[in-house]
DNA sequence: TAATAACTACGGGTTTTCCAGTACGTTATT
DNA sequence: AATAACGTACTGGAAAACCCGTAGTTATTA
């Protein structure tokens, strides 16, 4: 068969089912789109890549397990030619720049619609990046904000940027505990728990307590 | 039209396109369902239910704007005979039962499969309720976990504690924003954000930040 | 109309967090 | 052996948050 009339094949993994039927009924309606299969997580996702000819996958960030950010990287890795299209609620600086870090070609927002998908599949089939213009322009805000993101080279080498126990430390701060109370039930010093707290700040970049917290939460830690 | 053979009419309640079109696509294979129209939030709900005859909603906790909580409570109290199923992604003991509380007849996890989405229906036309087994299950452990939900009289008077203001500086606290920045930004002074604040604490019986910010985004104010 | 609730605002004191350094011992890594 | 990363701890001052009482103005509602 000619290259010309091949269909782009497709993978989907998402951990919702109303999800996967969704985008499988909007991309259905393309005739240059061909469905192949559909994942509830990176695991699955993963083992279905084995042996088939896949040339786009749709990757949900928040899956059960291993998450998209991992499967990400792993996908990069393994199928560098791949086109990868992260697909998310979220629309914050850091999820935004750590999925394409990680090798995402592409962000669109769970709010996109029908023909947004189409476009974003064209761009990223086409070579090109793709990002949803409210997320671009919203991450751009932040960024010029003073919310400095790392350059691209840091994060993505060091993907989990916290040691251990700055990871504790941050978790019981976000657990209710005030640095007297971590202190105290980790006996060390008040001044060495808000040490750690400020590295912690530098390293994330937030500055604040809401920030960490938000971190804490969406890191499990919380 | 005889009332044997009338199908079920239903509003679908999303704000993610996919997932709309996944429900749709579930639905429409089950001949008696009659998806009638999709909203993207609560008010594109409720002014879609004027006029129009309408057997059960589809509706998701989280939305922009009116979420689905206050939308819930508005259908149950001027449709009374109407049938509201919550979909959500959550499925953690509060969510479920404000939910509940508020008038759904059942509590679906999105990453429920197509044939849970289909006897979840037939049961809520029934009249009984219909609640995923796993969110029973998780639900019940929580409550004997001794994380008492208060009983049903008392949060169902008072599904909101707080204030709009009182939301309206929460939601600025939590998203960053400093007392300065909030009174800064509303026109109000210092004092006042610390006054808020001050009742929210004591409304909420939440001692810190963290708590807070944690209250705030289970609440989808951050 | 009187009571309640929400929103506004201030005083004034306590506690905590935030910032930005310095510093030293212990592990890893090279 | 040296460098880097980590964990520990200090100083000290600025800024912010916390506590809690009081109180005036509007809405709403009983």
């Amino acid at each position: 068969m000619s290259n010309r009339l091949r269909k782009i094949d497709i993978l989907i993994a998402d951990d919702h089912p109303a999800v996967r039927l969704g985008i499988r009924s909007i991309l259905q309606l393309e005739k240059n789109l061909n469905v192949v299969g559909e994942a509830k997580n990176g695991e699955e996702l993963l083992k279905m890549m084995e042996g088939k000819r896949v040339d786009l996958v749709f990757i949900d960030l928040n899956m059960p397990g291993k998450n998209g950010l991992e499967t990400t990287r792993k996908l990069r890795k393994y199928y560098p030619k791949l086109k990868i299209l992260a697909f998310s609620i979220y629309d914050d600086q850091h999820k935004v720049l750590s999925m394409l870090k990680s090798g995402a070609d592409g962000y669109l927002l769970k709010a996109a619609e029908s023909n947004e998908v189409v476009d974003a599949i064209s761009a990223v089939m086409k070579g090109e990046h793709y990002i949803s213009k409210e997320i671009a322009h919203k991450v751009i805000l932040d960024v010029v904000a003073g919310n400095m993101p790392p350059t691209i080279e840091e994060e993505a080498t060091e993907p989990n940027a916290l040691s251990k126990r700055e990871e504790e430390i941050l978790s019981m701060l976000a657990n209710d505990n005030s640095y007297s109370e971590v202190a105290q039930k980790l006996h060390i010093s008040k001044r060495t728990v808000d040490t750690h707290r400020y590295n912690i700040s530098k390293k994330l970049g937030i500055k604040t307590i809401a920030g960490l917290i938000r971190y804490a939460i969406n890191h499990n830690l919380a």
